[in-house]
DNA sequence: TTGTAGGCGTTATCAG
DNA sequence: CTGATAACGCCTACAA
């Protein structure tokens, strides 16, 4: 592999002449022109390891997210890698399958590769993002906000996604309203139920019947345990909020199967239902904007890699009544 | 940011007996204790920078992939990072969006990062990995061989999964059995459709009406489109066999938005449906084992970088027929 | 504008 | 078993 000496030697020059060339400081054309001819012939590359340990920073940030299955988080990374490719940084993507202890690794190697920055997912109910932010590195989170220490956040409005699925099967007619939402260490899936629990409390004018909420797996698995449960009860309800798009995916496989039309048993989902084969007519959705999330993440992270200080910024952005065909013509 | 430096001087030893301890290299039990004692209490991580510029040689893999959407690459990317990560291996994700820029980009910083090997999913019809073994990095290709250079891959029988995709078809009774596949410089697409005219030819003494054969782009809005063609035909076919599972989804969709039932106009889909939110008994699927394929793909890399030499091996993982319910109970 | 030299934090070599 | 020292490849004062 050829190394800046190397390149300093054919061009004779020194390798500080190489360096500066790499590096747009001022050099004489000549030399420029030299430094980049041998540059080239010896198909020279930039050691970016020698780079960042000197410079103590590399070009790489990561993006740590809890479900790379999930298709939230693979559209939300879109957004975050355009956003820091196009200002010139690489992402790497980290799953940390919802382990906090996966996530703390990688929170690790983020700091001692001397990663840029990391735009962090949180998997669980806290994540120890100090050690970066006593290294001056920048973080963001994005879907959840990090606890215990002030960094810049983007989620979804979780309350209002909340009482807008609640809201179109209140208004279709339905009146007995359960809902499917997620383990209740998670705040996204707290704000939703209390989204649902709100505007029930809104309109009517009775008690929510007991077993209305469950708190389930925030996956296909516990949409589908959760969704039997439900209509396994004595006085099962008539419609059901399912928190996300994967507990949507499998209380929809359930309800199929047990042959109920989702027209007649009412179904809101919060999220896009992912690769749905089927019409939307059926299924209101609550779109979540993920690409936009993630554009936003990315853009706050460059911003406080290039030097922005300042307490934590917090951008909420709102979901919107919408179909459910996302994968839909493109 | 505490050093080796650091805790030598805390631990009264020198930096070198500080490395050995932090290597499992003989140290006498003493000190070995001395310097855990002191680590510990500066909260020590050794800098991974200047270890793999010392080194040479990074304890991360790149898992490079085309689609970062797509749930083929994502559960193909479950089965890598499991394997690699038993290895004491993290796994950073680079997505290059099906763009050979982007990835040649990608395999260029696993070169200069040193990172310890690259399992690769193809862009395009050729990647540069040429530096990256002339450096010995490992290098192990996935769900499309490399072309120009001898690297381990693993790929599916395309050829056998659409020969079974057809068959399915073909015993159930349709006899004017059209084929959707994927862009025709795409090897995996072109043994589909191979697949596919194999076994019609076998089975049918007629030859194959003209426009069967659609290579479109392999997502959805590209089954979308083709199917919209292939339904507006002067004569259409009476079932399709889609390339694969995003074609699929798309196929689907239009076969839906025409009230056309996948029961009677016949549909065979290569790979899984994902987040299928319908009963599968409709749509036979050729089940693609993307987890095993990560998985294999992991260990050859890992077998690799552990110093196993000589030629490529390549190995052919069969599809099989099954249901479409992939993302369910679990 | 250019070259020399030192150091980023770690590990490997070589004495002791 | 342990310590001093050089080197990995690069960048950046500092000096010229």
């Amino acid at each position: 592999m050829a190394t800046i000496k190397d390149v300093a030697a054919l061009a004779g020059v020194s390798p500080a002449t190489v360096s500066r060339v790499l590096n747009n400081r001022p050099v004489s054309p000549t030399k420029a022109r030299l430094v980049l001819d041998a540059a080239r012939s010896l198909s020279y590359t930039p050691n970016r390891v020698a780079r960042t340990l000197r410079r103590q920073l590399s070009e790489v940030v990561a993006l740590v997210i809890p479900d790379i299955e999930n298709p939230f988080f693979t559209s939300l990374a879109r957004g975050v890698a355009d956003t820091a490719q196009e200002a010139g940084y690489s992402v790497v993507l980290c799953n940390t399958d919802g382990d906090v202890a996966k996530e703390a690794h990688f929170l690790d190697i983020a700091l001692s590769e001397n990663m840029a920055g990391v735009v962090l997912a949180p998997a669980g109910a806290s994540s120890d993002v100090q050690p970066l932010l006593n290294r001056g590195r920048a973080v963001v989170a994005v879907d959840r906000p990090v606890r215990g220490a002030d960094v810049d956040s983007v989620v979804i409005d979780n309350v209002g996604a909340g009482r807008a699925a609640t809201r179109v099967l209140w208004d279709a007619g339905y009146r007995d309203i359960a809902c499917i939402s997620g383990p209740d260490e998670i705040v996204t899936a707290v704000d939703r139920a209390l989204g649902w629990r709100q505007l029930l409390g809104e309109v009517s004018p009775r008690a929510i019947p007991p077993g209305r909420l469950l708190h389930a797996d925030f996956r296909v698995g516990g949409g589908r345990s959760a969704m039997q449960q439900l209509l396994d009860l004595e006085n099962p309800p008539d419609a059901v909020v399912a928190g996300n798009n994967l507990v949507g995916v499998g209380a929809l496989q359930v309800l199929h199967e047990r042959g109920l039309d989702p027209a007649r048993f009412g179904i809101a989902v919060i999220g896009d239902l992912p690769f749905s084969a089927h019409a939307p007519a059926d299924v209101p959705v609550v779109h979540l904007p993920t690409r936009s999330l993630g554009t936003t993440a990315g853009a706050l992270l460059i911003e406080r890699i290039e030097g922005h200080e300042g307490p934590g910024r917090h951008v909420v952005i709102p979901g919107e009544l919408g179909a459910t065909l996302t994968a839909a013509p493109g």
